[in-house]
DNA sequence: TCGCTTGCCGAAACCGGTTTCGGTAGCCAG
DNA sequence: CTGGCTACCGAAACCGGTTTCGGCAAGCGA
């Protein structure tokens, strides 16, 4: 059955079929015991991390299991606080063998998790890209051409002040989504204007913090794009509390794709990430990282979609 | 290491601070094979229950990650779509030895569940109580108790119209409260009218949709009992749809604490869930279930936690 | 002093696989 | 007819544990 080299493929494939007759796997932890792997995968949750749980988890656990249960593989899951916490969740797991390599959610900018994986040698994968690549396998949503297309869509709907409302600049796509939106400015003709950047608002609270600094200033934006979607529903709040309306007065875009985000009023434009395919391609690209491809074979990316709905419309005319 | 009975106590003392002193800890998976038993805990998600996941898995998993690493456990996880495919996925998992016992998310009316594994006599715990008790170790919140608290609330407040939504009607959680609401009008002296009885509504728009059914009544209710927050927040739309303001034209009080009820205006008067705990307290239980505790000892339930906030108030005047 | 019990230890079998290795049969070329 | 190669098979060692069992020494009562 292990494809040993004196076999014809003849009789392989009949004793294959007699196993898939018989219903017999062989016991992964059996295998485990001579070989060193369980065919499981590990993921450690850090549920320090408030945003990046709550909608995104559920889909991201169903990709990742349905991934690994095509392949008769397992997922491990476990969680830590703190930081320190995390590298011993990690190292655990590795010594008792319970993953025989990781799936890493939210790439940051200088991750520590790589670090002790690239070092100790042990297969991961990223969802999210790394600046140093080495050692990295990953499945990315190109944040940076979402954010261009944001700003060209603005800018054919007339928009020439747009701000800019980033995610958490820990994480390794803030960088990337900054770019994006700068590079939209830049082939729109547009410079931007410091004053109408704002930096690591994650949740609906930051949000209307960070909007309310755009829109009380004495040139106020006239679109606001934002790398995350509860930003973006934050901004909705300070536009309301201007007596201003989201769509008309004001035009926002937002990313990620979170159902708050279709219900609300009006429902937000957006770049949809399919979270659960992510987590598909992510548990297919690291059993083929543990099985030895070659790194390179084994970066893939995706686009998110453009959900054009209502919080955008073309810039206001001056009315006073 | 193992507890034989002829070595002194000292010697097993000695022989465990050496293995701890060296950071010893055998292979689970090394002992899987003699002894059957991985020290793993299974989890399959049904992604098609929709409602379930969103705010509840995210904490949920903490729970259960934190119970069985305190524990020097696993957890495993897995997922289903249909129902067919659920049993399937139960029994590969016990093939395969991938995990020891299971952890039941939604304890159900009929729980499919329950029967394949009681028949298969495997160890698992139900986050939700059971009719037929047999075989079954559970944790869960007393959802009935806070229905009757509920009402209670709102007869000090002088309400003696009151309506309840009830939640999915598939799950064991809906009978339970509903005698609960059905109790505590009875403790106050009032009786139930059937019209002011609605069931199965799981999402905001269930919720609304139930509402609107209350309120437009010839005598429509001043207060509203909700099973399930989201449900609340949908009689939050259907109450404004009428121009009618929550806390004072009518009152609502919801059951499970999830974090947009917070931030709702006005903030919803809830009983709070700690699903984290209960994660916790849910893979105790089954461990030891695994290594054999007696049933009657793994029942355990805990009070949800009254959250007095904005959604109710005194019984409106009748202005007409 | 003898025999029995208690506490401990080491050897060996086993769990369910993987991997290596020596042997055998059949086939073909020399 | 012989030698070598290919395809296959069975035996054996090993992986890292658990469990059983026989033996040994010390302590104790008779």
């Amino acid at each position: 059955m292990n494809g040993y080299p004196d076999i014809s493929e003849a009789t392989q494939l009949r004793v294959k079929r007699m196993a898939e007759k018989l219903s017999y796997q062989p016991l992964s932890h059996a295998q485990a015991i001579k070989t060193g792997r369980t065919r499981s995968l590990g993921l450690v949750l850090q549920f320090a991390d408030h945003d990046a749980q709550r909608p995104f988890l559920a889909e991201f656990l169903a990709g990742l299991t349905s991934g690994t249960h095509a392949e008769g593989w397992t997922l491990t899951v476990a969680s830590s606080d703190g930081h320190a916490d995390m590298i011993e969740t990690f190292r655990v797991l590795l010594r008792d063998g319970k993953a025989d390599g990781f799936v890493l959610p939210r790439a940051m900018r200088d991750d520590p998790r790589v670090q002790l994986l690239r070092d100790a040698g042990v297969p991961f994968v990223l969802f999210g890209r790394q600046v140093d690549a080495s050692g990295c396998a990953w499945f990315d949503i190109l944040g940076e051409e979402a954010m261009r297309d944001a700003v060209a869509h603005l800018v054919g709907l007339g928009h020439r002040r747009i701000g800019f409302i980033n995610g958490g600049t820990q994480y390794a796509y803030a960088a990337l989504r900054e770019d994006g939106f700068r590079l939209g400015m830049q082939s729109a003709g547009l410079s931007v204007d410091d004053d109408l950047m704002e930096q690591d608002a994650v949740t609906i609270a930051d949000g209307a913090k960070a909007a309310a600094r755009l829109l009380d200033q004495k040139v106020p934006p006239t679109a606001i794009v934002c790398a995350v979607d509860f930003a973006a529903l934050g901004a909705y709040q300070a536009v309301a509390a201007r007596r201003l309306q989201v769509g008309r007065d004001v035009s926002i875009i937002g990313y990620d794709g979170i159902p708050e985000g279709a219900h609300a009023q009006p429902p937000l434009t957006t770049f949809s990430v399919d979270n659960k395919s992510a987590g598909e391609r992510l548990s297919n690209l690291l059993i083929r990282r543990i099985r030895g491809e070659p790194l390179t074979d084994l970066r893939e990316t995706a686009s998110a979609i453009f959900a054009d709905r209502g919080s955008t419309g073309p810039v206001p005319t001056p009315s006073n």
